[in-house]
DNA sequence: TCAAAGGTTAGCCGTTCTGCTAAACGTCGT
DNA sequence: ACGACGTTTAGCAGAACGGCTAACCTTTGA
């Protein structure tokens, strides 16, 4: 499927939000994928994978896998380094995806309305 | 299982907060369930079940199993009118529970962050 | 070149999820 | 009381999920 630069069509671009909605609530629905999320964040926004595995009690193939659905989500990034993985948050799209969906939510506002603590 | 319907303690949320992160997210895993608490926003917050049913391709016990899920974790209420059942959505705590772990990842709030990403 | 360290992939297995149909339940109108 | 209406519950089949172990790649270092 092709992808047109700039001129995305509003279908397009809402077929788009609906996919990463799909796959981003997908990903945040296992505790331990929300609590990889968070450990990356407090060290910093990245982290080894072995720091992230050795913090949990599965196996470690068990954290890749979540690892996968999270980088799959885009809400991790992956870089290797040496024979270490990098993994880094993308706390924007989180806020973004989730933060987004959950604007339209708001009581009696614009739902369209950005996240805007200034009113 | 039990579960008090009235309103929660506010003490000693720091175990009920997991609780209801699990369980919340955990309802909106499912693409059916979040388009539920859209279709209830976007018509005033309160749909009778059967409304409910109707926009959605699936059979009408797949959408009350749904609305259970989203029940049990406190999105929507139900109250019972005559011979018909009114969901009511719950923005507010739709609005707190992921509101605030979402909170969680502002880059303002970053902890220890050694490279502190651009506001 | 060989072996160890760091991670991932492959494959299996039990559990959970989601969909359906059929049946049951409570309420209203007659 | 009876039947129709609105909705839920029960039960089943198939798919998806999450865990594990074992095997596999890749890089480092001797």
């Amino acid at each position: 499927m092709p992808e047109s630069p700039k001129g995305r069509s509003r279908k397009k671009d809402a077929a788009r939000t609906l996919e990463d909605l799909e796959v981003v609530f997908d990903a945040l629905a296992h505790a331990q994928r929300r609590h990889i999320l968070m450990a990356l964040h407090f060290r910093g926004g990245a982290m080894l994978a072995g720091d992230i595995a050795e913090r949990f009690a599965c196996s470690w193939p068990t954290t890749t896998r979540h690892l996968g659905v999270l980088r799959d989500a885009g809400l991790v990034e992956v870089r290797q380094d040496g024979r270490h993985r990098t993994y880094r948050l993308n706390a924007a799209r989180l806020q973004s995806v989730v933060g987004d969906w959950l604007g339209h939510f708001t009581p009696s506002k614009a739902p369209k309305s950005r996240r805007r603590t200034k009113t």
